[in-house]
DNA sequence: GTCTATATGTTGATAGAC
DNA sequence: GTCTATCAACATATAGAC
């Protein structure tokens, strides 16, 4: 599958060619779709793009996503489902806090990372923020809660274990950990992947006792 | 001068209007542009936005910016030449590494929240990172490396004073307490804008010796 | 379910008059 | 320096044939 161009650059998107080639249609759609939202935002990529990448017709696409704004749901609430039961069998493995916060991080970040640096729904759902119909933005909120909670149980927890050491509420070193996780995925685009790790890294030495 | 509208959705610039009243067209352009490039990114706002807000036709904005790519790096180069000259100034103050900070924070991130929840021009740029012409690309680069210099040389003098207190190098606490201020004004376009006060907050803890 | 064909609006951009 | 007029390219979207 072809080379897509944006803003007079050719992207290769290869890396998406394996898992694509296992889905129906709809599923390619929304699963190239997630990965165009998250690389260009959703100003940046079109049907167009799509249907190039796929081999298929603009009109496919609408037969499946009248609006662009349907799609747009689509590959949010796709993203939210993903990701509740991926930590729902994340949860169940017996490891400790800061084990199980690491297998977040790097579930919901690096992967990211890796391939074609790609910012996090949620922080591309704030970009865009202005940008997507209010019915993608209250999608968009709730996905955000979801990610706060899931953060703030873990940091709880590590420091009720003795594992974890910060000041103020979980909830809030939870927000302070996501953003700049966030923050670093932005970053990694101008100044190379290495911010991810710095970042990653500093999240936990500001999570230990200081001597 | 007029409300904009984008995605279907009308915004009101009157903010602005102050200070644009003192500026010549080209200024104005700039101005505005900034504005609209950090509420809605590169590919969210175009010269048809502008020229409704400042009453002029498209083709007078081409007379001073052929492309936008002209516009987009006069945008940047303006932004890091207010900032330069705005940290010089702050540097002349005669206030503790604690204090200083704390005037990074408000003037560079603080600001933006209370006009219409802007992004500040280095998290935009990376953002839209991948639809951005590479000259200005390059711009951005530069813009960050010296945001990123600015906050480790603050937090190197915090922490020989004394002031501060944290693990791992002084450039890479930079990084992670520049990631969640950008994080921060990315999510409270979601979830409202006392997550900047939060993260703000969170950064004085975390730089706090632990008891 | 996918195609061709087409409609309608917007975008960045230019030529030439004033 | 700003205007009118116009452009080609692209966007989202629909109608109707296969």
């Amino acid at each position: 599958m072809s080379n897509i161009v944006i803003a007079s650059q050719s992207y290769s998107l290869d890396y998406l060619d394996n898992k694509l080639a296992t889905l129906d249609t709809r599923e390619k759609i929304i699963y190239l779709g997630e990965a165009l939202f998250q690389q260009f935002g959703y100003n940046g990529f079109s049907y167009k793009h799509i249907a190039q990448k796929l081999g298929i017709k603009n009109a496919a696409i609408h037969y499946h996503f009248p609006s662009k704004e349907d799609l747009g749901i689509a590959i949010i609430e796709h993203a939210r489902g993903k990701l509740q039961r991926w930590k729902t069998k994340t949860d169940e493995l017996p490891i400790s806090a800061t084990e199980k916060l690491e297998k977040y991080i790097d579930g919901m970040y690096g992967w990211q990372i890796d391939k074609g640096n790609r910012v996090c729904l949620m922080a591309a759902s704030g970009t865009d923020f202005f940008s997507i119909p209010p019915t993608m933005q209250e999608k968009a909120q709730s996905l955000g809660y979801f990610i706060r909670n899931m953060y703030s149980e873990i940091l709880k927890e590590g420091r009720e274990n003795n594992e974890f050491y910060f000041e103020g509420e979980p909830k809030h070193q939870a927000l302070n950990i996501l953003f700049a996780l966030q923050g670093s995925l932005l970053s990694a685009r101008l100044h190379g992947k290495e911010v991810y790790q710095i970042a990653k890294n500093q999240v936990f030495l500001n999570l230990k006792a200081k001597k």
